[in-house]
DNA sequence: TCAATATAAGTTGTGCACAATCTATTTATG
DNA sequence: CATAAATAGATTGTGCACAACTTATATTGA
């Protein structure tokens, strides 16, 4: 008779709010990624030109800044973007280290196909309007400590 | 005087549950990276190893479904986890389409460093039992929620 | 003024994720 | 039994993420 090869809880997959966290990450493009091809766009590149609806002009790394992402992320994504006509790359003149991304005609266009993005979603994130605002309240409490957790350990 | 670029809610980056989720993801990835590190593994590497010690032995599908993973994701890694003699690969004698993947003496002797990395993580999920458990509840109804959307999409 | 430092963006290399395709084996069916 | 269909796993190609490095420009400060 052997031992059961994992006694200890500590350990188990599905203890692990992390595993639920990355499943459901990828669960989440799933849905959003047939969507998304119907306008050409990626999951990534959807946060992207959002951004950009808000914005309109921001240079790479305020669009870093804003999606948490690096140059070497951005970089390639922007060039994508660009080669699809939705925005177009300009070096500052006041500032010539820096790029501004800015949206072309064809990216404002897309903004119109991207409202039926989120009804297309439909209400598989929350069932009500106050389930709605509880879990993003949740969800950014856990997201503010786990960001604080690793600015810590950036300092420390 | 121009128009405000977005007044439009419905596409504020802000009000995206699936951007939270999103940097939620990576910046819970960040937090394992250097602790996974120390003892050799990625945090994809380090799930499928969870996985090899509460089983000890799982087909490479096995092992995708428990992780919702394909062949073309888990191949690649499990090469990279062969190579760094962690596991191993064995055809199955009785079907032959079966590639066995079980745990070598360095894999089993992995797990007692492994321990160390729930409690080296900390407490930044949840301060509390009780908040531990609110939060898996949520998350794990909402998971639920998406994969059921997904495969009401995949039959419709 | 001009050398040291900092900053912005791009590049290179590694490792997931996933779609699409391929090969080998097994099972189902006529 | 022979062939069609299904299944398991690997491979190829694309697109993120991220670390490490490079290049170009700006800022600083002795």
């Amino acid at each position: 008779m052997t031992k059961p090869a994992a006694p200890d809880p500590t350990l188990l997959l599905d203890n692990q709010l992390c595993f639920m966290i990355y499943r459901l990450q990828r669960s989440i493009t799933d849905r959003y990624r047939p969507i998304l091809a119907e306008i050409g766009l990626t999951y990534p590149q959807y946060l992207v030109m959002l951004a950009l609806w808000e914005s309109r002009r921001l240079t790479v790394s305020q669009l870093g800044d804003r999606l948490s992402l690096d140059s070497g992320t951005l970089s390639p994504l922007l060039k994508r973007l660009e080669t699809a006509a939705f925005i177009q790359r300009k070096r500052s003149t006041v500032d010539e280290r820096l790029v501004e991304i800015s949206l072309t005609a064809r990216g404002r266009a897309l903004r119109r196909q991207a409202l039926a993005v989120p009804p297309a979603i439909g209400e598989c994130f929350a069932s009500s309007a106050d389930e709605y605002w509880a879990l993003r309240h949740q969800l950014s409490s856990l997201l503010e400590r786990v960001e604080t957790a690793n600015a810590a350990d950036q300092a420390g």
